[in-house]
RNA sequence: GCCCGAGUAGCUCAGUUGGUCAGAGCAGGCGCCUUGUAAGCGUCAGGUCGUCGGUUCGAAUCCGACCUCGGGCUCCA
C-alpha cells in the first residue's frame, strides 16, 4: 500500500500511511488536536473522523470552536435524546431531529397517544448521561432504499423520509450526492441503537455532555396543521459547561427584559383579562412613550414630504373585494358585520383607503409623488396561540404610508425612503440592520412577470444604493409585489423585523388608478407600501426590550426626580422642579416622608434617568447632588445651569 | 386553531399525602421618625385561592369543561 498526501488549511501537506482517517490525521498532527477533533472536513464536506482519507485531499479537522463542530455536537445530542426516549418508551417511534441555533429538538410519536411531562424530562436527561457515560461510538453504515425500508420497518416516520429521499424529493439540496445516489446512511450504536441520519456525528457519545432539556412542545409532522402532532423535546448543548452555564444565564436576563414584565413593572402597559386576548390598556406612563415616539414620527413624516389622512376602521365589502383582500387575505381577517343591508369588514391593512384618497381628485405627474401617512390602527385574526403581548396582537396601529409614483420615480423614490427609513430607526437608538428582499410567491400572487421583475429590479437597486446587506428570501413577497424588509439588532444580539417597504402594481390596477402624463395621456401609478416602525405597539415593546426599561432621556416618561434631603429643603425642590419644567422637563419632587435611600431605591426602580438629591450645600449655592441612571457613583455640588445645559444636551442627543 | 404547562391579595410568591391553609415580603392607607444617595419603625386594610360544574362528611388541594396567560407548531434523515 502507499501513502496519501493530504493538504491542510495551512497550505502545508501531511503524508500517512494509506487507508488513514481523520482521526489518524489528527493524531498525526497533535494529541491536544486528536482529543478535541470532532469530524474531518474533507474538500469542503464534512465528514465522520473514523471515515478512510483519500490521496490528495485537502482536508482539515474540525473542533468545537467552529459552527460545524458545535453543530455535530448537538446534532449528536439529539440523537442521544432519541435513544434514550425509545428506550424508556416501548413503541414510541421518531422523526426528526435536527441541530438548531443553541441547540437541538427531536420529535416523537408516543405509543397511545401518551405526551411528555416535565418529570420525564429529568428521567429522559438521566438516562442521557448514562449513555453518555457508556461512550458509545456512532458508527455510520449505508444501505439502499430497501435496506432502510426493512430496518425502520416499524417507523412509518423514518419511513416516509426514506420514500421521499429515495424518490429524489428532498434532502438533494442540502445532503447533495447522498440523496441523489440514493445511498442512504443510518447510524448504529454501540448497544445496537439505529437512526436513519445523513450525519456527520461526533465520534462517540463520550464527547456529549453540555446539554440541558428545556421544555415539551407540540409540533406538527412537517409543520403542516393537517398532519399528527408529535411531541417535541428542545434541548441546549454546547462543547463546555462554561458555554452551557453561558447560555442559561444568557436566557435568564433575557427574560428579564421580557416587555410584558418590565411594562407591569414600570406602570407601562396592562392587559386586564376582562378585555380579551391580546388586548393591552395603556397606563398614563405608557402613553407618554407612546405619544412621544409618535410624536416623533409625525415629525418626521411632517418634514419628510409626506402628506396626513386619516381613515375609518371599517368599510363595506365591495372595498376589499376591490382590493382583493378578501380573496388573499380573508383568513387573515376579522368575520364580518352586518348592518343596514350592508356586509362591513374591520380594515387589516390601510392601503385600500389610501387609494381611494388617491382616486378622489384627478391627478397629474406634476402632484407626484403623492405621499400618504396615517398612523393607522388594523385588525387581523391572528391565531389565539401566536399572540404575545405587544409583539402580536389582533389588533396594532401601524406607522403606514401609501407613495404613489410614476415607474421613473420609483428607483429614486425607494432610495430615499430606504434612507429615511434607517434615519428615523437610527434616532431610537438602533444602528445594525439587516435587510430581506422577497420575491414573488409561487401560489396566491397576482400580476405580470414583467411588472414583478421590474418591482423587484427597484427594490435591489435601492438597497445596494443604500449599501445595505441583505438575503434574498425567494418566494417570500406579499400575494400584491416583492418587498424589503428591515431588521434591526438589539441591545443583547436578538433580530426585530420593523420595517417593510413593498412595491405594488395590483392596487393601482384593482381601482384603475391613473394620472394625466405630461404627454396628455393618461398612466397607471406604481404604488409602494411601507411602515417603518410596522407596528407602533410592537415597535413599544421592542424598545422596551432593547433598552431593558431604561428608556434613553428623550423618551423617559419621567426625566428628573427631585428629592429633598429633608422638610426643609421642599421649597428649594420646588424651585428646581419649577426650573425643569420650564424647560419643559418631565419631573417630580418626591417629599422627604420616606428616607432618602428609599426614596433614591425608588427611583432607580422606576429607571428615571436623573435623580436630584439637594440639601443644605444645595441650598446654600444653588446647586444639585445628580445621580444619574447607570453612573458609578453620585455627582455633588453641580450648579443647576450646568445640569440643565447637560439636559439639553442629552435630550437634543437623544440619548 | 392544535400540543404541553400555569392561574392563590396591585406585584413576587409560600401553602406538605384533601381536614384552623387562606399566609409572607413588597406596593398601598394611617401614625412615628426628619433623614446626603438602592429598602427606618409600628399599624391597618386587601383574596368567592381564574370561572362553572362534579367527587367527598369536608376541596386552593382530586376530576371535567370553559376562560386567560406562557412555551411550541418554517430550522427537514
Amino acid at each position: 500500500m502507499t501513502d496519501i498526501t493530504l493538504s491542510l488549511p495551512d497550505g502545508s501537506e501531511r503524508t500517512l500511511p494509506a487507508g488513514a482517517t481523520g482521526a489518524d490525521l489528527a493524531l498525526d498532527i497533535g494529541p491536544g488536536l486528536a482529543k478535541a477533533a470532532l469530524l474531518v472536513s474533507v474538500d469542503g464536506t464534512e465528514q465522520d473522523l473514523s471515515d478512510s482519507l483519500l490521496d490528495g485531499a485537502s482536508v482539515s479537522i474540525i473542533t468545537a470552536d467552529s459552527d460545524e463542530g458545535l453543530y455535530a455536537i448537538r446534532h449528536s445530542t439529539a440523537h442521544v435524546l432519541a435513544q434514550a426516549v425509545l428506550d424508556m418508551w416501548p413503541g414510541a417511534t421518531y422523526a426528526i431531529g435536527p441541530p438548531i441555533e443553541h441547540g437541538f429538538y427531536y420529535d416523537f410519536m408516543l405509543p397511545g397517544g401518551e405526551t411528555f411531562s416535565p418529570e420525564d424530562l429529568e428521567a429522559i436527561d438521566s438516562r442521557m448521561r448514562e449513555i453518555i457515560e457508556l461512550d458509545q461510538s456512532f458508527e455510520r453504515h449505508e444501505t439502499d432504499a430497501a435496506g432502510a425500508m426493512e430496518l425502520f420497518a416499524d417507523h412509518p416516520y423514518k419511513r416516509e423520509i426514506i420514500a421521499k429521499v429515495s424518490a429524489g424529493e428532498a434532502g438533494v439540496e442540502l445532503s447533495g450526492e447522498a440523496g441523489a445516489s440514493g445511498v442512504l446512511s443510518y447510524y448504529r450504536n454501540g448497544d445496537g441503537f439505529v437512526d436513519l441520519c445523513m450525519g456527520p456525528h461526533v465520534p462517540s457519545t463520550g464527547r456529549l455532555g453540555h446539554f440541558a432539556l428545556q421544555k415539551v412542545a407540540g409540533a406538527y409532522w412537517r409543520g403542516d396543521e393537517s398532519q399528527p402532532m408529535l411531541q417535541r423535546i428542545y434541548g441546549t448543548a454546547w462543547a463546555s459547561k462554561k458555554e452551557l452555564s453561558g447560555h442559561l444565564h444568557r436566557l435568564v436576563e433575557a427574560e428579564k427584559r421580557d416587555h410584558r414584565r418590565l411594562a407591569v413593572e414600570l406602570d407601562l402597559v396592562s392587559w386586564p383579562e376582562s378585555l380579551g386576548p391580546g388586548l393591552a390598556v395603556w397606563h398614563p406612563r405608557g402613553a407618554l412613550v407612546r405619544k412621544l415616539i409618535e410624536d416623533y414620527s409625525r415629525e418626521r413624516h411632517e418634514t419628510g414630504g409626506y402628506d396626513f389622512v386619516f381613515s375609518p376602521h371599517i368599510a363595506k365589502s365591495v372595498l376589499w373585494e376591490t382590493s382583493g383582500h378578501l380573496d388573499f387575505y380573508a383568513d387573515g381577517m376579522y368575520p364580518p358585520m352586518e348592518m343596514d343591508g350592508a356586509t362591513y369588514y374591520p380594515k387589516p391593512m390601510n392601503c385600500p383607503f389610501h387609494v381611494t384618497v388617491f382616486d378622489s381628485g384627478q391627478r397629474s405627474y406634476r402632484d407626484l409623488p403623492v405621499r400618504y401617512f396615517e398612523l393607522g390602527a388594523v385588525y387581523r385574526y391572528e391565531l389565539s396561540g401566536a399572540i404575545h403581548g405587544l409583539m402580536r396582537s389582533r389588533g396594532f396601529t401601524q406607522d403606514d404610508s401609501h407613495i404613489f409614483c410614476t415607474r421613473e420615480q420609483v428607483p429614486g423614490e425607494l432610495a430615499s425612503l430606504l434612507e429615511f427609513t434607517l434615519s428615523v430607526l437610527r434616532a431610537f437608538g438602533f444602528d445594525d440592520f439587516q435587510a430581506k428582499l422577497s420575491t414573488r410567491p409561487d401560489e396566491k400572487s397576482v400580476g405580470e412577470d414583467d411588472l414583478w421583475e421590474m418591482a423587484t429590479d427597484g427594490l435591489r437597486n435601492a438597497l445596494e444604493t443604500a449599501g445595505l446587506s441583505y438575503v434574498v428570501d425567494e418566494g417570500g413577497g406579499a400575494f400584491y409585489g416583492p418587498k424589503i424588509d428591515v431588521d434591526v439588532t438589539d441591545a443583547i444580539g436578538r433580530p426585530w423585523q420593523l420595517s417593510t417597504i413593498q412595491l405594488d402594481f395590483t392596487l393601482p390596477e384593482r381601482f384603475g388608478l391613473e394620472y394625466v402624463g405630461s404627454d396628455g395621456g393618461r398612466h397607471r401609478p406604481v404604488m409602494i407600501h411601507r411602515a417603518l416602525m410596522g407596528s407602533i405597539e410592537r415597535f413599544f415593546g421592542v424598545l422596551l426590550e432593547h433598552f431593558a426599561g431604561a428608556f434613553p432621556t428623550w423618551l423617559a416618561p419621567e426625566q428628573v426626580r427631585v428629592l429633598p434631603v429633608a422638610a426643609e429643603h421642599q421649597e428649594y425642590a420646588e424651585s428646581i422642579l419649577a426650573s425643569l419644567e420650564e424647560r419643559g422637563f418631565r419631573s417630580l419632587v418626591v417629599a422627604a416622608d420616606e428616607p432618602l435611600g428609599k426614596r433614591v431605591r425608588a427611583g432607580k426602580v422606576a429607571k428615571v434617568p436623573h435623580i436630584l438629591v439637594v440639601g443644605d450645600d444645595d441650598v446654600a449655592n444653588g446647586t444639585v447632588g445628580e445621580n444619574k441612571r447607570g453612573a458609578d457613583s453620585p455627582e455633588r455640588d453641580l450648579p443647576l445651569a450646568d445640569f440643565l445645559a447637560r439636559l439639553d444636551d442629552e435630550v437634543d442627543s437623544r440619548t
